[in-house]
DNA sequence: AATATAAATGGGAAAATTTCTTAATAGTTC
DNA sequence: GAACTATTAAGAAATTTTCCCATTTATATT
């Protein structure tokens, strides 16, 4: 909690009661990775008279600064994940469930530098059957 | 174009002109990624009757018998791709324009398997700045 | 502690994207 | 060519995200 409060101050950000509530929210959900409206539900139970376009601009704001990740699985759904550790994602293709993997399961090896271009992030995402989902 | 024709049968399908036009059109674009809208404008050029509900659902069925693949990049924008060999895709922050990475330069290794998950697809996509956005 | 100021918020409207509904149309099979 | 069924066009509706602007609030400065 002092953490996030002193990278937003690095960041020249302001310490709003709607940041840190939208950042518990996140985490709260621990290995569910909720969207936007997800989040917004959640900090309402807490904080009612927070809007929805609040929400958007604190997730946007919170991505900017590495505090959480937005995750880009397939579908129209953006969705957020707090978890700091490096892991990547399963979607199921049926039931649209999103599942953790763990970054030991998977080694991603550069064999040749991408010239000319800065690399910022890798996002690596699974599609496929859940075991719920692979029987039927 | 027969072999399309061929897969359309074997999965059950009709062949109708739509389905053809839309895909020659995602194929028309080569290495630029078009947005299901892209796709709508492109088509309409020579097919000006067809309705973008019409497209939304051609694409959608041409990724499930594997003539196309949907790319999910950042931001909330569904693209297509109809190139064949295996490829990644690398994505600029700031121009938000998506290059394709050859296969051969990345190797991803499962070192363990995904228990009870059935995999049918990976996605890998390289977030950074390109060229023309880094040096500024 | 009060004040100034720039940033952030709330609320709702607007935009953008995707899905759904229904009657009409057109492939395909026989 | 008739019958059957999948597919389409068109637009409405739903969903998700962005934008606008008046008001509020965090922060730095007095």
């Amino acid at each position: 909690m002092q953490e996030i409060i002193q990278k937003l101050k690095a960041a020249g950000l302001k310490v709003t009661p709607q940041r840190l509530a939208v950042l518990e929210a996140v985490k709260s959900f621990d290995d569910y990775h909720p969207t936007a409206e997800d989040v917004y539900k959640k900090v309402k139970e807490k904080y009612p008279a927070i809007s929805l376009s609040t929400v958007y601009r604190v997730l946007d704001k919170l991505v900017e600064i590495g505090e959480i990740k937005e995750i880009v699985v397939s579908s129209s759904e953006r969705r957020y994940d707090a978890r700091k550790g490096a892991h990547y994602h399963f979607v199921c293709k049926n039931c649209k469930k999103i599942f953790d993997v763990p970054a030991d399961m998977v080694k991603i090896i550069w064999e040749k530098p991408l010239e000319g271009k800065k690399i910022l992030n890798q996002n690596f995402v699974v599609i496929g059957l859940c075991e719920n989902c692979y029987l039927k």
